[in-house]
DNA sequence: ATGGTGGCTTTGCCA
């Protein structure tokens, strides 16, 4: 089984770059995150004509977003509001073998990183607290489960082109770091691209649209991830960031993360 | 320190 992440960055202009994605990796299922449109708007036709005939889309007008695009059957469509906000940051689907599938798109938290004095700040942190919460509750322990999407949080030192310059930058900085690792302890989460891919290599999944050119500079973060419960651990076989799909015609400014499952 | 681009609820706001 292939399951894919990525930020799109507006469905509607990204169909043909789906449809290239869809073709070249063949992939069972596709998680996406700002898709920017509402149900009425959302292109439906036109996914399953590519192959994705199972489709659960949790979306509003203009912002965020996330949908679950499948070529297999999904089950028991959901997803939570976070932070009392009904912003379709996350969807939820069960696939089939009983794999729970979380979509979340978890927010980018503005420019300034001081809760005090930058409210979209305070949201982001807030959001991680609260999905920390969710999932530590217990009724999950032991389900085989992958939480993917735009977490908004590069980790590690080599997830970010410079781990100096981005210090203070929001993405980057240690409360927010320190979050994401207290959600990943939350059901023993396991990091499913470092563990094929090592910690010690650079690997991004963003780039900003803000670049003379974007791959000469590769100013880059590890903004999406995949992350796996200890029970299907064992069974990811390989990932990868399609970092070309960043250069294909009309791109989105983040690239597909690859997860293969045996 | 600044500004750069892209997408939308478009001439401001969000990323």
């Amino acid at each position: 089984m292939r399951i894919i992440s990525w930020n799109v960055n507006s469905v509607r202009l990204r169909v043909d770059n789906l449809a290239r994605l869809a073709s070249e990796w063949q992939p069972d299922v596709v998680c996406i995150q700002e898709v920017k449109a509402e149900a009425k708007d959302f292109p439906f036709e036109a996914l399953k004509a590519i192959g994705f005939e199972h489709i659960h889309l949790r979306g509003m007008k203009g912002y965020n977003g996330v949908a679950v695009l499948s070529r297999l059957p999904l089950q028991k469509p959901g997803g939570e509001n976070w932070c009392g906000k009904e912003d379709s940051r996350h969807a939820m689907v069960r696939l089939p073998g009983g794999i729970e599938l979380h979509n979340f798109y978890i927010p980018a938290g503005g420019d300034i990183p001081d809760p005090d004095a930058n409210d979209k700040f305070a949201h982001k942190l807030g959001f991680l607290d609260e999905a920390t919460t969710w999932f530590a509750e217990g009724r999950r322990n032991g389900r085989k489960m992958i939480l993917l999407g735009d977490l908004n949080i590069a980790p590690l030192e080599t997830d970010v082109w410079s781990h100096k310059e981005l210090l203070n930058v929001v993405s980057h900085t240690a409360i927010e770091v320190e979050k994401l690792k207290q959600l990943q302890a939350s059901a023993k989460w396991v990091d499913a691209v470092r563990k094929i891919v090592p910690p010690a290599e650079r690997l991004y999944s963003w780039w900003s649209y803000r670049a003379a050119d974007w791959s000469a500079s590769d100013r880059g973060r590890r903004l999406d991830h995949v992350w796996v419960t200890p029970a299907l651990a064992g069974a990811v076989t390989g990932a990868r960031v399609l970092k070309e799909a960043r250069g294909w015609k009309m791109p989105s400014d983040h690239a597909p993360v690859i997860v293969d499952f045996s």
